[in-house]
DNA sequence: TAAAATTGTTCGCGATTCGCGTACCTGTAT
DNA sequence: ATACAGGTACGCGAATCGCGAACAATTTTA
């Protein structure tokens, strides 16, 4: 499961063994293995793994099979940060009312 | 990591290593291990932990070491919705300047 | 209260698996 | 032709695994 999913990833963003295995200061023959399932990946490689690209550890053990969570921020249950700084409730409401605007525009303009 | 957070929340569950020894299906002593730092869970292991625990494998590997994650939106790994349409990478982008806009104008204001 | 069962901790053992280096096979560029 | 980077496969020594066993501490049962 691992491997399918690091050997997809990797794909797509056509990085090579090398890059991968230097990023986490690993043989090449070792981040290898975990793409061709030779091997499993220590807890610590998972967690750079994910954060590397950009994924959750979630995905790439296959507890989710979104690669991206998806959130709804007019049910949002996360704090939101711009520039280190949270986000208001206000701010989010602003955030919706501009989008949901922006969007009434465009379908008016077609 | 894993380990104390293992252990945290099993004692929030109250459940005893005998219970999800068998809910695993390996030795007690095995899971005893985990919650020790003596061993390692498998990647398995963790995956199934983390749905037995209601929780995420992010959470265990300690990728996110906050109870409620903060987004920032400038390094976005996630997917975002409004009324259930995603937001386009542009319209993130105008978010942004939205809000940094308004807190521009604000700091002007005092 | 005494006995029995459950829980949590630790450790040695055999077996498994790890990470690394190395070798090898492609393509591609020089 | 030669050099080089990317990808694959494998042997080796070292590290780690999962298990059972043994034991103390705690709780339950008789």
């Amino acid at each position: 499961m691992i491997s399918k999913r690091l050997s997809e990833l990797r794909k797509k963003k056509q990085w090579s063994l090398q890059y991968i295995a230097d990023q986490l200061n690993i043989a090449k023959s070792t981040y290898a293995g975990y793409e061709s399932g030779y091997r499993q990946p220590s807890l610590e490689a998972v967690k750079e793994l994910a954060v590397l690209f950009g994924t959750t550890a979630d995905y790439l053990l296959g507890v989710t099979d979104k690669e991206h969570p998806t959130i709804e921020l007019t049910h949002l249950t996360f704090h939101m940060t711009i520039d280190g700084e949270q986000l208001t409730e206000d701010e989010i409401i602003q955030l919706i009312a501009f989008i949901r605007a922006k969007r009434e525009l465009e379908k008016h303009k077609k």
